[in-house]
DNA sequence: TTGAAAGCGCTACCAC
DNA sequence: GTGGTAGCGCTTTCAA
């Protein structure tokens, strides 16, 4: 009853029947194949246009056996669905992966993170991109179990059974060690009580940032300060940054926040940066440059990761060899925000030590 | 010689093999349907599960005659493809796309912009939502032609020859009438040069918002004072800005950027919200709420627009009748940025006129 | 040069 | 209850 167009769609079949050849002889003229006068081709071809012929492009795909579709989903806060793409590192990765996807000549899927079961293996998909999998993942587990080619980060792909042919490709940092250049570099500059703003939730970036945190806190005998955020949303982070301020002078923030905002909010509590208090922030939002004083970033590089994840899929899916994985180094960009101005130059190098060049 | 799985990957006539029965007997054990006792049921599924068999997505699309995949393009900068996504306006519409689409039962696959001549019709789509098409845009005349059903805006639809059997349905603002209720605010509020910032772009929204300022403009015998950017980035707003705040006493803008950044790159230049410069912009960013003072806020709700557009999309997918479009008022936020303190409350009342209740 | 026919993998109709 | 078989719309091999 629906589908009411379903009739009216003109189908090849329609065509060669209209211009009175096969439908061989339909599909050579339109795609270019095969060996026809140039004459059967227009006329072929004017039929088509005038019948108004598209091809139906699940039709084909079948026929090709792969439909040039890759998906990508962002696992982070699988609980509340689609509020991660507020946050600029996500939007920007799947932007990057957008771009990179159709310089290879794909297509891109916005999977959702819920939805009953493993609604997401019904999407026609020749591979996928798992970003911040969280603990146990299981969308990772099913596509692979599918034969979906997956990249995703090295944890998530071990932590599924490796008895699978397809083993995943990863793209993936060190996210222990970004976090301790960032916290090496607040004690150089002067810094004895940072406290770090997390998100709780089981994703790669935030379990091993934070774990790296309490290690390097507990290797200088450092009671930990430490606030989770309980959800996204400005207030959440605004909150947690008054909570933790009164007893800090340095702030390490691993949840995004508009740089300029959390420099109005500091001073409103009466702190100013970087004289009392030193910021360094987790984030891709380009106005960190902008504000006065510049903050200080800490980029894990989305449009890098993308680039690689894409090229690794697309690998994967074509059957080439290729690398099993990627690993990056976070950007570290040490600005004003984070050097105290009465100590002179930090004893490091301003430029990133992971990052040379 | 690539697509080395697909030897590999287990069908259904294999799962029936395994487990001697018809293809038949193991399509209705694993969709539900027929009427097979619980044993066979469970004893395909069970052969199923050990095979690692997964349905051929492609196939059942085929089958089925629909995808379940709407695309969904952003237009505004056709030339520049992927950077508006750094614009929260275009964010938050397609996350609000995705997860309308997904209570619909659809998944959103992100158009590319660019591309060779109508790439996006290889893409097995349902149907569409464009947003923001460019003047004479060819995606919406390609997709209408194809047979595909469009949801864009009604000048859009309008340009396309109405020949088509499908007309497609639109989700619309009155972009005019919400500049002038700005402008008005503005004037009530005491301004006398009100400089606007706008994009170089023929989507409808800024060509409408444009020529309402200029019609307003000459209505009073005034100056335009307007900055057009000739591409996204923060720094040409900030030069945008810089251009026009000698000479205004109140700014609006119809590009995005950072509120709280705004702010502090006026204080920078020696003014002061609202004293003397009131401040207006079209944004959907958050953190207008919490800088200081707040800032006012046009936004085109995305959220709502989304969902009436994808229900649309749907009802014409599906072949129900329904609407054939949604005209929406845009939502206009008063705060504190601009209202001059000095003059008491503005005359109008602060609760948006277009959005009572 | 052209066309008939065999599928791609699946679902659904309809006999058995 | 179960299983042939037709067919979704296309491409491609192969025979004429």
């Amino acid at each position: 009853m629906n589908q009411s167009d379903r009739s009216a769609r003109v189908r090849l079949v329609d065509v060669a029947r209209a211009a009175g050849v096969s439908k061989t002889t339909v599909s050579d003229a339109l795609n270019g194949t095969g060996r026809l006068p140039a004459a059967t081709r227009e006329h072929v071809q004017r039929v088509a246009r005038s019948l108004g012929y598209r091809p139906n492009a699940t039709a084909r795909l079948l026929r090709a056996g792969h439909t040039r579709l890759i998906g990508v989903a962002a696992r982070e806060h699988v609980e509340t669905p689609w509020v991660y793409a507020e946050l600029a590192y996500f939007v920007q990765l799947v932007t990057a992966t957008t771009r990179a996807a159709l310089v290879h000549g794909y297509g891109v899927v916005l999977l959702p993170t819920t939805g009953p079961g493993d609604c997401w293996l019904d999407m026609p998909l020749d591979g996928v991109f798992v970003v911040d999998p969280v603990e146990g993942d299981p969308m990772v587990g099913d596509f692979l179990a599918a034969g979906v080619p997956v990249v995703s980060d090295r944890r998530a792909l071990k932590e599924v059974a490796s008895g699978t042919k397809e083993a995943g490709r990863w793209v993936d940092f060190d996210y222990g060690s970004a976090a301790r250049q960032v916290l090496d570099h607040l004690e150089d500059a002067g810094a004895e009580r940072v406290a770090v703003v997390a998100a709780a939730t089981t994703a790669c970036f935030h379990q091993q940032s934070v774990d790296a945190y309490l290690d390097w806190c507990a290797e200088r005998g450092r009671e930990p300060r430490i606030a989770y955020l309980q959800g996204p949303g400005i207030q959440n982070v605004l909150d947690a940054v008054e909570g933790l301020i009164d007893d800090a002078d340095a702030l390490f923030t691993l949840v995004e926040g508009s740089p300029a905002l959390l420099l109005d909010t500091i001073r409103k509590f009466g702190r100013s940066v970087p004289d009392d208090l030193l910021l360094v922030c987790t984030t891709e939002d380009p106005t960190a440059l902008y504000t006065d004083p510049p903050v200080s970033t800490l980029s894990y590089l989305p449009d890098e990761t993308a680039q690689a994840a894409v090229a690794l899929l697309v690998d994967s899916i074509e059957g080439r060899a290729g690398d099993h994985g990627r690993l990056f180094s976070a950007d570290f960009q040490i600005r004003a925000s984070s050097v105290a101005p009465g100590r002179g130059p930090a004893r490091r190098t301003a430029a990133s030590p992971l990052t040379p060049g």
